[in-house]
DNA sequence: CCTTTTTTTATGGAATTGTTAAGATTTTGT
DNA sequence: ACAAAATCTTAACAATTCCATAAAAAAAGG
């Protein structure tokens, strides 16, 4: 489910589609006013932003603009009514991601608004991994127990992910060795086992997840 | 210090709030019922009005347009639960200055007031972002911490917008140099260094807010 | 029960960040 | 246009944290 924006001065479009793409879970905002919009669209993290043409107070073209400008990751899809072609050419030398013409069906609506969203995922890297309770947040570089922060030094919080990413298999001390500690390292092998050791201290003290195998390396369940 | 009219229905939240911002030397009242209050509202100067969506006998909305109709001056902040966020938009609608959902810190809800009564005194447009007690006013290029006015420099000013643009986020000495420095930018990764040294002497002295993320960069809790 | 491998602990040194100050650059005031 | 002031950058040193190594203790395997 994403966030979702809609910045639409006509309340009656804005509340049909807003109820449509809440069936599907989304959390859907709205706002009437083009400057409020925008201010709405700069301060939160939106996935995608319905942005009407016309709107009072600030027209969705400056609102596009600008947003590009700063570094909104939003996938904003342009909202025109049918006679303005013109407008519709400016909303994408704008930075929009697409745009949709009034009347549109809400199916269609709803279809546009799925692909921007894939394409968003695809787009971007997972900011976070899951594995049992343990909560690795890529973007924040926290790593979560249940919702127990636990402090991770870097080399432990690269070691759990690339654990985590690749989890099921055994990996030889080798592997990890290249991999987190660059292809041309050539101190001792060792270094893995002490950072796993810490590893285990911090987040799994009953070794219920990292295992050792004997005469390779380590792996995770 | 100003008059603040609570309109909440439940007592355990307008006593939190009431006992917050006596503590700033605010004369705080508070009303439990809508119709009470909306009369109090009304024959009272208040600068500052909270008002809870769903209350017994008269609705906030309905308060806040009566209120708007008659033109009292006060700063009115909607409070609503999470998920009405289709009551959010009339609240708009209806003349609401700012809208805050619960469940709020404390902190928060200070800094909106104060951000409150300081443009209703000077009455100039907000724009302007609120992290914990900080306001970062956008047009005018002020920070407060709480009610103190912090000066900050160009590239401080900068630098704090973009941490809290992105608050959660660990961002790389490569990041904050490409994104406020310029892409083309070959000098020493270290400015970011002295800069977030210069902040946090004045903003977070006690590094409460601005956190090292070691062997990355910095990041805003 | 002896050997091999892994776990655990301790420590010096390397790398990273904090802090300060001085020089360079830009902005401001006159 | 010039001088003064403010701000930014760089460099150097101090403080801190983290990592790699070594080496002892424990466990596993035969």
């Amino acid at each position: 489910m994403a966030k979702i924006l809609i910045i639409e001065d006509e309340i009656s479009i804005s509340k049909m589609i807003a109820y449509d793409l809440r069936q599907f879970a989304h959390e859907v905002t709205i706002e009437t006013d083009g400057l409020m919009g925008y201010k709405r669209a700069q301060n939160e993290p939106f996935d995608v932003i319905l942005l009407d043409l016309m709107l009072p107070s600030m027209n969705g073209i400056d609102i596009c603009k600008k947003l590009r400008a700063k570094d909104s990751s939003a996938y904003i899809i342009m909202l025109t009514a049918m006679d303005d072609e013109l407008h519709k050419l400016e909303g994408f030398d704008v930075g929009a991601d697409d745009y949709v013409t009034k009347p549109f069906s809400p199916r269609e609506l709803a279809a546009r608004i799925r692909a921007g969203l894939r394409r968003k995922t695809v787009k971007e890297e997972p900011n976070s991994m899951v594995y049992e309770d343990i909560t690795l947040d890529l973007s924040s570089h926290e790593v979560y127990r249940g919702d127990q922060l636990v402090p991770l030094t870097l080399k432990e919080f690269e070691l759990l992910e690339f654990l985590v990413k690749h989890k099921g298999q055994a990996l030889s001390r080798e592997q990890l060795l290249t991999k987190l500690w660059g292809y041309s390292y050539d101190g001792d092998t060792r270094v893995v086992d002490v950072h796993i050791f810490k590893l285990r201290d911090k987040l799994d003290p009953k070794q219920e997840f990292i295992k050792t195998v004997r005469g390779i390396g380590y792996k995770l369940l």
